[in-house]
DNA sequence: CGGCGGTCCTGTCAGC
DNA sequence: TGCTGACAGGACCGCC
């Protein structure tokens, strides 16, 4: 389901409602999700303050008083939900909810059970298992044009794949894939490679300035995603092409197409983007 | 190493 | 109305 800004948009919510406060208890509905939780999850967070809460790629992070950082990805459908009325009441699909000292309780929901948990010291998380091969953060200075244009050189994949490639850049799914692309009226289907430098600079102000316009929007409601805070997000409206085929082209007039790249959906302007 | 396809899981919606 | 198949915001894994 959520792409960086949904991601972002959770971690500020949770930050808001959570932080400072003491884990009371925490009930597992189900053992694993995408993997098995760790072996005795539960008890080990309980009586942990939340200190901070960070990001890196589309995996939250938050850091824990005794040095240890409890890991959440999302995956697809998964959502936190923040309840400050004291229910200790749960949903379908509500796998895993935790209690804090002040009544707030934050349920973890994910039909598809794609999203994951895990716990690691602080120290841990750049070697960690998920997260030693991300590349780029989108938003930082280190994805240049340059450092773009270096990646995609080596690649001969369909410049699309190659920024949804969390190897390459983190955050980028298949809805910013497309608003970027547009965006900097590159193909979707243009070999990685054949992107010049000139146009891999355009490309990377792109991806930064839609994200960073998706962040300010709260993200992204489609079929199921809501804010931590209960609230929705608001830049589905602002999509040129994603999930428009057939519609006019805000540029051209031209009607925007839908093709499948990598088993996922792709919509761009044929005519703009070259 | 790069590229590609399969796979995990449930819900929803279009089409018959 | 009910069934069936396609598709959904992710990303790992194994094979070539």
């Amino acid at each position: 389901m959520p792409e960086l800004p949904e991601v972002e948009t959770v971690c500020q919510g949770l930050l808001k409602a959570t932080q400072g406060l003491k884990i009371a208890e925490v009930v597992c509905r189900r053992d694993a999700l995408r993997f098995p939780l760790p072996k005795g999850f539960a008890a080990h967070l309980s009586g942990r303050r939340i200190e901070s809460i960070g990001r890196r790629a589309k995996y939250i992070l938050l850091r824990l008083s005794g040095g240890e950082t409890l890991i959440v990805h999302l995956g697809m459908s998964g959502r936190l939900f923040i309840d400050s009325d004291k229910k200790k009441d749960h949903a379908k699909h509500d796998h895993v909810i935790f209690y804090f000292n002040d009544g707030t309780v934050v349920r973890f929901n994910d039909p598809r059970r794609f999203g994951l948990m895990d716990i690691a010291a602080n120290d841990g998380i750049a070697t960690h298992k998920l997260f030693k091969h991300l590349g780029a953060e989108p938003l930082d200075e280190e994805f240049s044009g340059t450092y773009l244009h270096a990646q995609l050189q080596r690649r001969k994949i369909a410049v699309k794949l190659a920024i949804m490639d969390q190897k390459l850049v983190v955050g980028v799914g298949n809805i910013y894939a497309s608003e970027a692309l547009y965006d900097a009226r590159i193909s979707p289907n243009r070999p990685a490679h054949k992107v010049t430098a000139k146009e891999a600079a355009r490309l990377q102000q792109s991806i930064k300035k839609v994200l960073r316009l998706a962040i300010k929007s709260g993200g992204s409601s489609l079929r199921d995603y809501v804010r931590a805070d209960g609230e929705l997000g608001y830049f589905q409206h602002h999509f040129k092409t994603y999930g428009r085929e057939g519609e006019k082209c805000p540029n051209c007039k031209g009607l925007i197409s839908k093709i499948i790249q990598g088993g996922r959906s792709s919509f761009y302007c044929p005519k703009c983007q070259k």
